[in-house]
DNA sequence: AAACGCTACCATACGGTGTATGGTTTCGTC
DNA sequence: GACGAAACCATACACCGTATGGTAGCGTTT
């Protein structure tokens, strides 16, 4: 029967790790929210003090940046042999599916020094656009609006106050109650809210779709363009 | 000489509001970013103690809340007459140049209850694509995807280790130090490194505006449909 | 003039945070 | 059985937001 070091009581079980420190923060943050992810609450969740903690990690920061890698990590990874359009379209449905899982990584997206996922990610993106001819400068432009779209979806969306099913039914009242103000103040927002985002089958989700494709088409278009330049 | 009440001292000279609280708020995150927005701070600044700022605000999010209206109401409010396509295209500069010069706004974006500025800028905003003929789903998608693009690219913008003209620069020796270990795992990555990020002419600001105006290109076509359908 | 009440401010304290400093225990190896 | 590294711990500091319960100065009322 193999055992870990320092097993005193019959407390500890997994030894504890830069890996499994973050892991048992992303399970933290997944329950509770970012904010419920402190050093002092990850120890004790880990059985250790919170001292103990820098010896895996060389502080918070670290953790927080090996919980967006972890994020990253879930999200599909196109294939090189893809059709380009597949692939960013999975990519960017797939981001979309695991930021609703995490949706406290959308804030912690904004932070620098990515993790190996994050950069594998990214290298098998362009990957697939150069297998599909895109120039380098347009596989930038593409993968610029892309990402920036998705991401500010994201954000968005997780800034609405919805309920989980994703309809806007729970905080009606509160707007009713203040349509009568906004209607004076604010006219054409009230009209949006009454004939639109206040009808029974609108989901703002429903307008990542309509974007995305969109900016696929548009992207598609340029690059045909640049394909036709070329051949002539 | 009319004077305020308690002014004991000759230290106070401006009474405190929460307006003035707010905008101090303001010039503290834009000098020491977000992080430099304590209570305690704000209040040292307006030389009184931290709990009667209680007096004035209900707490601390009461004052981000604030600070986000402030910046939205720096922010370029399109006028009824211009045409759709000008107006979103101020809008979206104006947007990532308030931005720009307040960067801690970009992930205070994601927090709900927007103030009078945040609804009157979207009021008019609604109010410029309707007088364009847009229906009222068409205003939501193109809203949808403007803002997410545009917040999306401000965060990816904030992300990225820029310093202060833009350049990538500063970061190369660094990004040139871990090359040889790049070319191995992330060969793509590697190769867009050298072809396209660090050359001399290249900044990622850049690729703001090709996006910008695919955007608006799709836009514009599903809008034309929508009108030419109508007129059918 | 005296009492009252309101506005604006303050002192103290609690429970939380990240982490610097400097031990202490346990283990495999020699 | 001594030794050094690995893993863990205790204490403490400086900060944070804010709950609780005051207090100084003012205008108005009686």
């Amino acid at each position: 029967m193999p055992r870990g070091p320092r097993e005193t009581a019959a407390a500890t079980r997994e030894p504890v790790t830069r890996e499994r420190a973050v892991r048992v923060a992303v399970e933290l943050a997944d329950a509770g929210g970012i904010e419920s992810v402190s050093m002092r609450k990850l120890a004790a969740e880990l059985s250790i003090t919170p001292m103990s903690l820098y010896y895996h990690v060389p502080g918070k920061e670290d953790i927080l940046d090996g919980m967006l890698d972890v994020v990253y990590s879930e999200m599909h990874v196109p294939r090189p042999g893809v059709e380009w359009r597949t692939a960013m379209l999975e990519r960017a449905e797939s981001t979309r599916a695991v930021l609703a899982r995490h949706p406290w990584a959308i804030s912690l997206d904004a932070r620098t020094s990515p993790g190996p996922a994050t950069l594998g990610h990214l290298d098998a993106t362009i990957g697939v656009l150069r297998a599909a001819g895109f120039s380098m400068p347009l596989v930038g432009h593409a993968m610029s609006l892309l990402d920036s779209y998705v991401q500010g979806f994201a954000m968005q969306e997780a800034t609405l106050p919805l309920d989980a099913s994703g309809d806007i039914g729970a905080v009606t009242e509160d707007i009713m109650a203040q349509h009568q103000m906004m209607s004076n103040a604010f006219p054409n927002l009230a009209e949006m809210a009454v004939t639109l985002i206040l009808q029974p089958g609108y989901a703002y989700g429903n307008e990542f779709e309509f974007g995305l494709e969109l900016i696929l088409d548009g992207i598609e278009k340029v690059h045909r363009q640049q394909v036709e330049a070329a051949d002539a």
